[in-house]
RNA sequence: AGUACAAUAGCUCAAUGGCAGAGCAAACGACUGAUAAUCGUUCGACCAGGGUCCGAUUCCCGUUGUACUACCA
């Protein structure tokens, strides 16, 4: 007995159906450094056009999470997939490197007492450590880019650039100084940063103070009554009345309805609207006093009346807020005027309806106060202490002044209640002392400030763009309005926060970070005015040592004998400054990139970060936006759509998913959700994760293993003289290609995975493989038939592992490998796939989707018989298929090789008049097996010295071998 | 609390003002020439609720989750 199977052509290769990932991976990294794989990219594509994805830099503090992982994969995919469409898209990774965060751990470590020089140092060599730490995890991932080039926003280069820049915004005419709120430790005598700040309960004095009317006709007139002859007050709560002295305005809401109510202590302005808090205020009271019932609802007049122990002898009037607005008040012990004012943040679970605004000491009340222009007076010095000059509480220090304020209320008799009250209130993380909210000069980029210069000088300014005045607000408005949006509803929130936000505070009182290299004068504090001249001198020396070189300097070297008029500005840029402005730091000055980039990528909360500080830093100096569109991408959740956190212990670690399935895995993953909501991971998952790519690998490992003996350069059929399933998979393919590319360019990468899984599994998988089988095994095998099988699948291999290759680099890469026999190449060094020009294939794909059809129709009634136990495998089966018109002539075509198409060992096919009598018969075939090809035969044993095969394997093995034409 | 986005089968994704479509998983079966693979068949879903509409998975309200902002007199 002859053992056939040796006879037959079976796949073979030694590329393994398991990846190893884990264990190649990194393998494969060293080979790509080794013969500098991202350099020869660049080659490679010298001369393409450009396509720059800006790499906003991530904080370097911590090891890299889940999160980063993500942004680095889906900017990893894009580069390459847009150099495998034809750019020349470089990719040069950074680092964020100064601010807060990293001041903080160095403090931690080492205490705070340090000299400053030192804390910068030391911040320096921390950023630099966790840069190297992060880069390793990053090129892990199978990011490719430039990391020996990789950008620091504290190179000495970069440094000086952030210092040209803000001078350059500073020639704008958008810097200013001002004074604003901020968080405020007396302890430190310093300004705290909101993660210095943690919230504790304490228990303050709430008072309810009248504010008199100082004109009731005005106020009559207001609430449309006729007269008003006796003293009315607007009545305000507050928790600190310390910040009376600082007060500017009461405000209202303008939609609120306000009551003018008689008690026996004058007219009372209340709000009239229902009371919404909980009893947290005075709970004790209230339920021990019912709430008076002539005023029917429990309004919040209803309750403050009570709490005061008045009766109300009648409501004189009623008006909406809005009409009290600007009414005049006096100030309750000051001879000053105070305006009424509206405001949205007034709310109704608490107080009277009625809020005091001191805009010196809170963010709400500032806010209010730069609406209607009022005054930020601060009367409170560093230490917490009122000024000398200032009236009633001068010297104080604001927490005695508070009994010194409820004194003078109550001579005055405009203090209606006092009470304890517990609260949560924001406490120094240091001293665990209450902090104060307290206005400081810091320096602000204006938002509404007229640009100063002409703007014609400016090649990218387009000022018809403009939408009125050219101020930084319209800049950037019409900068969004040319941007596109990945996806489109950024477009709105960001325009919503460019139109909403306020001046940007660029100034800090930190240490590790670029300094605002102004020298100021010490009595007017304005800057010098060669300022310009300067900061180019000094960026100069920064760019030579570093930041240091402005903390070290000798202002008198600068300044000669103007010296001692002007000190050296000690206040640092906030961060967000370093970040926003790498387009002109990096962009313009990187041969490699350009300005504007094409694309910045981040996760959506950077419309309030990146997107925004780099998108009013670069309208500020160039008029319009550093890129030309955004993609944003959700955060990753677990399973359950909940965030990750410790203490849930859901989290996620990419090291850990790289080390055990490996980068692969994670880039599968991440290419295989919509990016564009919430990203959910979990360990089942990532099980169906890892499924679906040895899905995928084994398809690409059976299409090596049949192309084993393929040479391209000698075996390949034309398109025109291969098999009509060949041709159909090969126009089937390019389409599929074409329909991916656009994908790709979409950026929507789980729609790519999507259908190179269904590729895989349905139309190669279960179609055209499984026809295939039978001809690449048993036919002659330099003949015609299984050359161009081989032929196509040569195509479909080398248009499919450049699909695969953006998201699945590392197996991508191997499967080049053993498709090329070049260790030397990469797939990442070409393009889509070109193929061969193949006229009008509308009907030939026409044409095989029915027969698909058919086929799949065929399969279901052989299950029937399989579940019944009449056939076991499908060329066990004979079939006929009654069917009539089109159907019949299409099945009819293929002749004998129909049943090649079915996988079926006889097909006959009848056409019949009546549909009725469509249908398809399944039975056991009566014919022998054939020991080579498995099909049961009639013309078994045909050949005396061979029984135990068929015809066709007999012209196979010894003829001139079978002939085909369809499958 | 406000704003934005999201919610479809066990998992990942589609489509649609008029019968909700895949792949994976699962179940069953076949094969033993892709074998820790492969092929076939089957099973399975519109966020509880309310509204607009002849009709709602789709539009509105609400719920839940996430992000950003506000946490306050």
């Amino acid at each position: 007995m002859t053992d056939y199977k040796k006879t037959l052509n079976l796949p073979d290769t030694l590329f393994p159906m398991r990846g190893n990932l884990a264990k190649l991976e990194p393998e494969m990294l060293k080979a790509w450094e080794r013969k500098r794989l991202y350099q020869k990219i660049r080659a490679a594509c010298k001369g393409r056009p450009k396509f720059v994805l800006h790499d906003g830099p991530p904080y370097a503090n911590g090891d890299i999470h889940i999160g980063h992982a993500i942004n680095k994969i889906l900017k990893d995919i894009i580069i390459k997939s847009k150099t495998l469409a034809g750019f020349d898209a470089p990719y040069i990774p950074g680092w964020d490197c100064h601010g807060l965060p990293i001041e903080h751990q160095i403090e931690k470590k080492y205490g705070k007492n340090l000299p400053a020089d030192k804390i910068r140092e030391l911040c320096r060599d921390f950023a630099r450590e966790q840069v190297e730490k992060q880069k390793a995890d990053f090129i892990r991932l199978g990011v490719l880019g430039d990391w020996d080039k990789s950008y620091l926003t504290m190179d000495y280069g970069i440094e000086a650039g952030i210092i040209r820049a803000l001078g350059k915004i500073h020639k704008k005419g958008y810097l200013y100084q001002g004074q604003k709120p901020v968080n405020w430790c007396i302890d430190c005598s310093s300004a705290l940063a909101e993660a210095e700040v943690e919230y504790e309960d304490k228990t303050s004095l709430a008072i309810d103070v009248a504010f008199p009317f100082k004109h009731n006709v005005a106020l009559a007139k207001a609430l449309g009554v006729s007269v008003i002859n006796e003293p009315a007050f607007a009545v305000i709560l507050t928790t600190t009345p310390w910040t009376l002295p600082a007060n500017q305005a009461v405000s209202v809401h303008p939609d609120y309805d306000y009551h003018l109510v008689r008690t026996v202590k004058g007219l009372l302005i209340l709000s009239s609207e229902l009371y919404t808090g909980v009893n947290s205020i005075r709970s004790s009271t209230i339920d021990e006093k019912p709430v008076q019932s002539d005023l029917g609802n429990p309004s919040l007049a209803a309750y403050c009346l009570v709490n005061y122990d008045l009766e109300n002898l009648g409501v004189l009037g009623t008006c909406k807020g809005s009409a009290l607005n600007l009414l005049e008040l006096k100030h309750p012990f000051d001879e000053r005027s105070i305006p009424i004012v509206c405001s949205e943040h007034v709310t109704t679970d608490a107080g009277t309806g009625l809020v005091h605004i001191a805009p010196a000491h809170g963010v709400d009340d500032y806010i209010v106060g730069q609406k209607y222009n009022l005054p930020v007076d601060n009367p409170v010095d560093d230490n917490g202490k009122f000024y000398d000059h200032i009236p009633l509480v001068g010297g104080l220090s604001v927490w005695k002044a508070t009994e010194v304020v409820v004194q003078e209320l109550r001579k005055n008799s405009l203090l209606l209640n006092s009470d304890k009250l517990q609260h949560s209130y924001p406490h120094c993380w240091r001293h665990k002392t209450p902090i104060i909210f307290r206005a400081t000069r810091q320096w602000f980029i204006g938002m509404d400030k007229p640009t100063y210069n002409d703007a014609s000088k400016n090649a990218n300014f387009v000022p018809e763009l403009l939408d009125g005045q050219d101020n930084l607000r319209n800049r950037a408005n019409s900068a969004v309005t040319a941007t596109e949006f990945f996806p489109a509803w950024g477009r709105a929130r960001l325009e919503s926060m460019i139109k909403n936000r306020f001046d940007w505070c660029v100034s800090r009182q930190r240490n590790w970070g670029v300094p605002m290299a102004f020298f100021v004068h010490k009595e007017t504090h304005e800057v010098h005015p060669k300022t310009e001249v300067f900061l180019e001198k000094i960026a100069q020396m920064v760019e030579q040592k570093g930041i240091e070189a402005w903390f070290s300097l000798d202002i008198a070297e600068f300044l000669g004998k103007e010296a001692k008029d002007y000190k050296k500005l000690t206040d640092t840029l906030d961060v967000w400054f370093d970040s926003g402005t790498t387009h002109d730091t990096v962009l313009k000055s990187s041969e490699q990139l350009k300005y504007p980039a094409d694309l910045y990528l981040e996760g959506s909360d950077q419309h309030r970060g990146w997107f925004q500080s780099s998108l009013l830093t670069s309208c500020a100096i160039n008029g319009d936006a550093p890129y030309k569109a955004l993609l944003t991408h959700g955060f990753v959740v677990d399973g359950n759509g909940h965030k990750m956190s410790k203490s849930k212990g859901n989290v996620i670690a990419p090291q850990k998913v790289m080390d055990t399935s490996g980068a692969d895995i994670l880039r599968l993953w991440a290419a295989s959700t919509d990016y564009s909501g919430e990203l959910t991971i979990s360990d089942e998952i990532l099980k169906r994760v890892v499924e679906s790519y040895r899905r995928i690998r084994n398809t690409l490992r059976f299409l090596l293993s049949n192309l084993a003996d393929f040479d391209s350069d000698s075996d390949f059929v034309d398109e025109e003289q291969c098999l009509d399933i060949d041709r159909y998979m090969l126009a089937f393919t390019r389409a599929f290609q074409d329909e991916l590319t656009q994908n790709y360019k979409r950026y929507e990468f789980h729609v790519v995975v999507y259908k190179l899984h269904y590729f895989c599994s349905e139309d190669l998988g279960g179609f055209y493989l499984d026809v295939l089988k039978d001809r690449l095994y048993t036919a002659t095998t330099t003949g015609i038939p299984r050359r161009s099988a081989q032929s196509v699948l040569f195509h479909i291999t080398h248009s499919l592992v450049r699909l695969l290759s953006p998201i699945l680099s590392f197996t991508a890469e191997e499967v080049w490998e053993h498709l090329t026999c070049n260790t030397d190449d990469s797939v990442l060094l070409h393009t889509w796939y070109k193929f061969p020009p193949q006229p009008d294939v509308r009907l030939l794909l026409q044409r095989w989707t029915r027969l698909r059809e058919l086929r799949s129709d065929v399969q279901k009634k052989l299950e029937e018989s399989r579940a019944q136990g009449k056939i076991g495998s499908s060329l066990s089966a004979v079939v006929k298929i009654c069917t009539s018109g089109e159907d019949f002539a299409l099945l009819n075509s293929l002749g004998e090789d129909l049943r090649l198409v079915i996988v079926v060992s006889e097909v006959t096919v009848i056409q019949v008049e009546n549909p009725l009598e469509n249908g398809i018969f399944v039975t056991p075939s009566v014919h022998a097996k054939c020991e080579r090809c498995w099909h049961y035969r009639k013309d078994v044993g045909c050949k005396e010295d061979h029984p135990t095969i068929c015809a066709r394997c007999v012209s196979n093995l010894f003829g001139p071998g079978e002939v085909r034409r369809h499958a």
